[in-house]
DNA sequence: CGACAATGATAAGAAAAATTGACACTTTCC
DNA sequence: GGAAAGTGTCAATTTTTCTTATCATTGTCG
């Protein structure tokens, strides 16, 4: 008797799918997976497509190729998987006044640094009072012109310059040109 | 061919003992397990010899049956199952003095409470200054009798009497009497 | 274009898992 | 004691998984 394997025996863990996911999101050919990990890649193949149901040793077989392992395999939740791209609608608007300060990846649970996209406008400035915080933070200059100030000493950056300093150095950013300035920074721990 | 399973073919994750724990953690036969998960006996008996390697999907109806999720199951490690029974030689002794402490479970990670067991030499005493803590504590006199103050009220309790307060209150144990007292007590959260 | 290599899918047979229906043993209960 | 119902195990059979070998499709390179 021919019987396809209904994706509800699994209940809520479609382990052919799962696994195809894995095996693109490390970017292997069903083939090149079967040949690290010992197994024919028609075995791959029907696993992917739900039509049978790997024994456990068969699909431990499988993900030590990957490798991966088993308890990983089944608590990894494929709709938790960290955002990776982020269209430019999507960053947090977090400026004021005319600074605006975008933040990649603010919905992501756990961040080692903040990255930002800043949209100086002529003008703009961070304040006289210097900014300090913990960490450390750099950047690059993307278009215009900006005055850093950071630990007593100020210098106009232009486009394709950057900068990199601890943090808690007093740091102030103004635009005095007369053009908007670009940046793109990160600082770590995140500051956002 | 007939060939036994290796256990170490699912390397570090004996499908067969973890199985054959987690259903006596839950204090079901095979056939028990059998009925409820709508498989046979025979084939957890199987399983659980490692005589074979159950397909994901027999190994999913079988913990539907616990009810366990293969997540669960493959992330449960089963050295870290919290101890259970405390010989006495392993209650650790934290008395000084006259008055014996000796708590139970003090290498559990996480306890939501502390259980002691006391013994109060004669003319043992916690000290003319009371003492105050956090949360709630309650106990039973297993032997000998007690003289214990709280908030004020003194009272003697012999074998069999209890006493339960919230630890604010302060409070004072002392054995007048000339035999030793022995006592059963728990605090949560845990003082120890 | 045409040869070539790589991809995923598939039918048929080999191998392993799962069921059936026993068996031996222990515990419970009258 | 002895029936009755419980336990786990096991050989034989059925069912499913897995391999082998092939196919169709796609993209690459000369």
């Amino acid at each position: 008797m021919i019987q396809l394997f209904s994706i509800f025996n699994t209940m809520s863990l479609d382990v052919g799918a799962h696994l195809r996911a894995v095996r693109q999101m490390y970017g292997l050919s069903q083939r090149e997976l079967a040949k690290r990990a010992g197994v024919t890649n028609g075995l791959i193949s029907l696993i992917e497509q739900n039509r049978v149901s790997p024994s456990v040793s068969s699909l431990k077989k499988v993900l030590d190729g990957v490798p991966m392992a088993l308890a990983d395999f089944f608590t990894l939740d494929l709709a938790l998987q960290p955002q990776v791209f982020f269209p430019k609608e999507e960053l947090a608007q977090i400026g004021t006044g005319r600074v605006d300060l975008r933040l990649v990846g603010s919905g992501l649970a756990k961040r080692g640094m903040s990255i930002l996209h800043e949209l100086y406008e002529p003008g703009a400035d961070t304040g006289e009072e210097m900014l300090t915080h913990g960490g450390e933070e750099g950047g690059v200059v993307v278009r215009g012109r900006i005055d850093l100030t950071v630990g007593g000493e100020t210098r106009t950056l232009n486009a394709g310059d950057a900068y990199y300093f601890r943090s808690t150095l007093p740091h102030r950013f103004r635009n005095s040109s007369r053009e908007s300035c670009e940046i793109v920074s990160a600082s770590a721990p995140p500051t956002f």
